[in-house]
Order: C-alpha cells, then sequence, then structure tokens
DNA sequence: TTGTAATTCAAACAAACGTTTGATACACTC
DNA sequence: GAGTGTATCAAACGTTTGTTTGAATTACAA
C-alpha cells in the first residue's frame, strides 16, 4: 500500500513529497514525523532538511490541490440546472467517499480542527471555487432570485449533507456498523441528498416571493 | 478565562480534571502535554501519574458527555411534530455554537480525525442518543411509513446541515469574514435549515408513496 | 506529641523529536 | 586523473515528551 512500489528511478525529492503527502494526512502536521517520512521513503533522516530545509517547509510543499479541484473543471454539459446539481451532487460525494480523495480530505480535517496555513491555502484553491460553482449551481437551480443569506444558507445546506458522509464517516461505522458505502450505496446516497436538497431549495425559492427568472 | 478562577478550595484532582478537559479540547489527545496541564492547574508535575496514572487515564477521566447530552431530554411539549423537530434544531445548533459545549465539540472533531477510545464513549453517550432522538422526530415529521435507508439518510441530511456550521467553521470564517454567527444569525439559520428539511422530509413522504401515518 | 499514611515536590529518567554536522560517495568538467 | 559541486550517510546536537524516583511536606489518628 506504499505510494512508492516503483522506488528507484524517482529521485529524493519526489519520493518525500510522495510520501510525506501520505503521512501528513494520516497524522496531520504535527502528529506526523520526519523520521517516519523518512523510513517510509527510504532515505536518509537528514533528506528532509536537505531537500526542504524544515518540516514545515515539506509540509506546505507537499500540498495537492488537483484531486477535489478536478470536480469543478468536470462541468456536466446538461441544459438542466436541476440535473446539473444532481451531477455535481453526485460526483462530489463519489470523490469524498473515494481513495483518491482520502489525503486530501483527511488533511482537511486535520485543518479544520486545528488550522495551519494550509488552511488558507485549501478554502482558496479549492473550498471556495466549490462553494462559487454550487451558488451559481444553486441560483440557476432555485430560478428565482434569493437574498445572498438564503443563498448562502442553501449552499451549507448542500455542502453539510455531502460533507457529513465525510466528517463524520466514524461516527457512521459505529452507528451502523453493517452499512457498506460501495458504488450503489453512495449513488443511493448522491439521489437522497439531490432530491432532499431540490425541495428545499423550492421552498426557499417560495419564501422569496416574486422575481422569478423564469417566468 | 482559566476554569480555575477560584483556586484554593478544589482539591488536586478536581483541578487536574478541569484543566484536561481544556487543553485535551484544544489540541487532543496526543497534541496536550501533561506539562501544560500540570502547570495550569498549578500543581506539580507528578500529580497525573500520581492521581490518574498516566496520560492516557486522565484524559478517559476527563471526558464530559453532559454538555450535549442535555439537548435531548430537553424535550418540548409541543405537540405537533415539525414543531418538536423545529425547536431541536434551533436548540442543537444554539449548542453547537455555544461556549459551553465548545471543548466537548472540539474533542470531538479531534476524535473524527484520530479516533481513540474516547470516540466509542462519545458515540455511546451523545451521538447515538441524539440520532434516535432525531430519528423519532422525523418519523413524526414525515407521518408516513418510510423505509429505514430513508430514515436514516433524513437523519443524516438533517444532522449534516447543522454539524457543518461546527466542523466547517474555520472554513466559514475563511470564505465570510465579516459573517458573525450571533444570537439573530444562529436562530435565522435554524430556521433556514428546519425549512428547508421539512420540504426535504415532505419530498421523502411523497417518494415512500402510501401508509400515511396521518390519513 | 508521636507515628503512619497520603500527598507534594524538585530532579532525573529513557525515549522521541526536528535539526545540524562533517565525512563520504557520486557525477561531472577541465 | 584532478578538481568541483551535489547528494547521501551515520552520528550527534539540544529540546521536549511521558514517566519514575526518593525525599520533603502535610493530614490525621493514637
Amino acid at each position: 500500500m506504499n505510494a512508492l512500489s516503483a522506488d528507484p528511478p524517482v529521485d529524493t525529492s519526489t519520493r518525500l513529497l510522495a510520501v510525506a503527502r501520505e503521512v501528513f494526512s494520516e497524522h496531520g502536521f504535527q502528529g506526523a514525523t520526519i523520521r517516519e517520512i523518512c523510513r517510509r521513503a527510504e532515505v536518509n533522516l537528514a533528506a528532509v532538511n536537505y531537500h526542504f530545509s524544515s518540516k514545515e517547509a515539506l509540509f506546505v510543499a507537499s500540498l495537492d490541490f488537483e484531486p477535489l479541484n478536478a470536480i469543478c473543471h468536470n462541468v456536466s454539459n446538461e441544459v438542466c440546472a436541476k440535473a446539473r446539481l444532481q451531477c455535481f451532487i453526485k460526483d462530489f460525494i463519489t470523490q469524498l467517499m473515494d481513495e483518491k480523495c482520502s489525503q486530501q480530505c483527511q488533511l482537511m480535517m486535520s485543518e479544520l480542527v486545528k488550522p495551519t496555513v494550509a488552511l488558507d491555502m485549501i478554502v482558496q484553491e479549492v473550498i471556495a471555487p466549490i462553494h462559487h460553482h454550487v451558488s451559481q449551481l444553486v441560483r440557476d437551480a432555485v430560478g428565482v432570485k434569493v437574498s445572498a443569506a438564503d443563498l448562502r444558507r442553501s449552499v451549507f445546506s448542500i455542502m453539510g449533507q455531502c460533507l457529513f458522509y465525510r466528517h463524520s464517516f466514524a461516527v457512521i461505522q459505529r452507528l451502523h456498523p453493517k452499512l457498506r458505502y460501495d458504488t450503489k450505496e453512495i449513488a443511493a446516497t448522491a439521489q437522497h441528498i439531490t432530491e432532499f436538497s431540490l425541495a428545499g431549495l423550492a421552498q426557499v425559492a417560495t419564501r422569496s416571493g416574486s422575481g422569478s427568472a423564469h417566468p
């Protein structure tokens, strides 16, 4: 399960970066040790300070925003706004539960508990774009003009429902030990959140009264 | 802001437990040091191992389930199921954002990132009762019989929306720096989640077809 | 007051931490 | 082959960690 199954041809810096992403996501910045990073990367203990000058510099250098960022550029060409929202929710949940994003999500949770400089970068590079994206989806799906507060809270409602399955995963495992989040269960969950949220958004729309953008 | 403003009359064990709750919630189990705990409690370094035999034993002994547990026993005497759900959501969000629950919530987040024995106890003593409570509220509010999966996902949708404001608080601060969660904003947020969720639950009810408990 | 147990204290323990050092090995130009 | 800059290495640096020790202090019964 090591990130460096094919070791020899990659140089020390690259090996360190890959392993650093692993270890920092597993233990957070404080909990991770450069001794474990070097041991797993099979490099000398002094390599970190030689190539990156410090543990913190390695931490910042190892940050990777690609995995979760992908879902924003992965725009569906659905014309129906509600269908686009449905696609996003399914993509988002799938990514959240995917092994590939595991490191990034785990690190983000560590940062939520004890924010470092990394959180500012993650918010700027990953989270803000997602929220902007969802904001636009919500605006299109609602159809009528909604207040900034209603829009923000609606985005939070959708994000909150999705993130719950990542943030509270350890709780879900203990509450429902037999439940497995395979592809089928994830799809059903995404379907539920979509229907639940579209109904919620419709309610927000009615509250906002007139001003429909789809007359 | 120390938990021990009135120091002298309380004995060493009590002082240690109070300060331990502070420090463990601030830094998590690993990040907390018994030196800081003893310094804040103004007791000798050896006191922890003398009174509790180890750092981990102090950690377990310092766990406090009271604050969040209160909202389950605080049952409203509303007859209308939807009104009871509304009361719960407002109580829950208020508690989540309250200073009084800050320690418990912070510790819970640490446990979600890196679970220890504490998470099992917290799930059993605090989270499971809340989920059971919300399950009953949802059953009553929906009115019709829903499948176990629909019920579970609906509870997760409501919990997820509420917990978002705690789990992602550091993100919200960075996305909306000027936003302050005072009593008014919290009330508006609770109102939004209630309306959003009742609409979502109504959608789940229609999907469940016939079998209404309120014919 | 004396004797005994409980508690507190300064000091030290071994282990693990991030970082630094100086010697060694390697790759390359002249 | 000599010289030069880069990379790797074992070893040690000074701190900080949780825990232990043994003496000093306190509390309380006889």
